[in-house]
DNA sequence: TAGAACTATGGTGTTACCCCATGGTCAAGC
DNA sequence: GCTTGACCATGGGGTAACACCATAGTTCTA
């Protein structure tokens, strides 16, 4: 199938296909009248295992060292465990860091309700801000 | 003072003001003789508040155009407020995403305990992502 | 005065794509 | 046979906010 057809299948765009394509996570053979590239099943199933995969917080470099280990015929689940453990614990950090930064600005939102908007003078630049600076 | 002084102060890389300089957020003078940047009180005033509201989510695109507000003597207020609410209400979305991504990752650790690790053949890649895919 | 420490400048890399422009290819209708 | 619109390949630029590196000139210090 063309790169079109496979994309539409796997609901992605041609971009992303041919991104994977250029990463080597996809090896799609070429028409040699046209020199347009065809894709098998196998590619398709690929494809959907980059998605899967994606979708499980794995990122395209991790996806390609998973085909290199199944290539050399060599187990990549121990990686992924590895690697989705790591992950999870920076998902969890990076949502903390997200939740406070939500309270600094509903904080700041309920603070500012009391604080008539301002003109700039001189040095100042907006006082909603420089009302949370320290001194 | 010069821009290792004024990083200092303000605890962030001599790379980052330079960042900021390049972006036209803090306007230096020059050492004539040596061409080196000149940083005032009011740069080192303005470089705090650029952390300031980076801190509560804004982009540095956005903070030029609070420090373009009120070069124009308009209050950049009204933008602020604007500006906070929709990035709120993005970081809560994100904040979401991200937490049922965490749902997804803690399912499939769960799931793949029960699961060996295997070795790809042929088509097969990695059985534990394989096992998460529809059929 | 030598060497360490600091500075300017310009370039690359990060992540997973999106968007654009140019130019070749193909299929269908007239 | 020809046009036209849909599709294809390729290459380049953009994204957010810097980090890191190399090169080369400058200043500080023992």
């Amino acid at each position: 199938m063309k790169i079109s057809e496979i994309a539409r299948k796997a609901d992605v765009s041609t971009d992303t296909v041919r991104h994977y394509v250029a990463l080597g996570l996809l090896t799609p053979t070429r028409n040699p009248d046209n020199g347009y590239q065809l894709f098998s099943k196998r590619d398709f199933s690929r494809l959907r295992f980059i998605r899967e995969a994606q979708s499980l917080g794995f990122r395209l470099e991790e996806i390609q060292s998973m085909f290199a280990d199944a290539k050399k015929e060599s187990s990549p689940c121990p990686r992924v465990r590895q690697l989705i453990t790591g992950r999870l614990a920076e998902t969890r950090r990076k949502i903390e860091e997200l939740t406070s930064l939500c309270e600094r600005m509903e904080q700041a939102m309920a603070d500012w309700q009391r604080i008539p908007d301002c003109v700039p003078d001189g040095d100042d630049v907006c006082h909603l801000i420089e009302s949370r600076m320290e001194p």
